[in-house]
DNA sequence: CGGAATCCTAAGAGATACTG
DNA sequence: CAGTATCTCTTAGGATTCCG
């Protein structure tokens, strides 16, 4: 895969990231890729996630288009999220980034003993 | 390349990415990929970025492995960062990553717009 | 069920001034 | 040069309550 070398990091598209690799997101999309999903199923999903956040969460990856909010009208109404084409294309590099967290963990947990260990022994 | 397609995003995966994938971290990242800079040397690189938050950032990527701080004791000090090899394998991710925002920023700002003039219908 | 509205606090960002 | 220290201020986030 050919990957340019010298991409710029401007304003939009850190901001692009900000919404798409926050703290909720990612558990989000990840799950939604897995199959549509309820909202208190999603809320379940992801245990850590307060009612406000998981709202906020998916307002926003629904405005940047990666992810439907289809309402049922029964009673009560059933709300169904899921994911879009576009966020479909998000898995690649977001499995990508996880594949790295998973397989250098160990190195950087081993780098921040030994600086910490260093700063203690600064003081 | 095959990526694992059900990672668990739990707290430490979580945690890392917010510490290597922050407002700052990948535009320093980017400019050590190119050559060691000093210190003031970023800071005109990035030029919104403050005296405060860089050192911060560089802070926290040494401390995660990814950054190397070396110190030049001459007078006045000068001090070098530069890229560790585990921080030159963070490249392709964040290339993949850059990679998906330049390819589908178009499509995201007609989903913004949409999702926008909708709301702004809707009331 | 799927939120909205409100209140609150704690972390982070900016600005400014000072230092080895 | 490369920071630290301190202060203020804004904001993201949790807890709670209420609603169609």
């Amino acid at each position: 895969m050919d990957t340019a070398a010298e991409v710029r990091i401007d304003a939009p598209h850190r901001e692009l990231l900000d919404q798409i690799l926050d703290k909720w997101s990612l558990a989000v999309l990840n799950d939604l890729c897995e199959r549509p999903c309820r909202f208190n199923e999603l809320r379940r999903a992801i245990p850590q996630v307060t009612q406000k956040s998981l709202t906020a969460t998916l307002r926003r990856l629904e405005r940047n288009g990666v992810v439907e909010r289809e309402v049922v009208s029964t009673r009560p109404v059933a709300v169904r999220y899921r994911i879009t084409d576009l966020g479909k294309t998000l898995r690649h590099p977001v499995d990508v980034l996880l594949a790295w967290t998973s397989q250098h963990m160990p190195a950087v947990e081993r780098a921040r003993e030994d600086f910490d260990e260093r700063e203690a022994a600064r003081l």
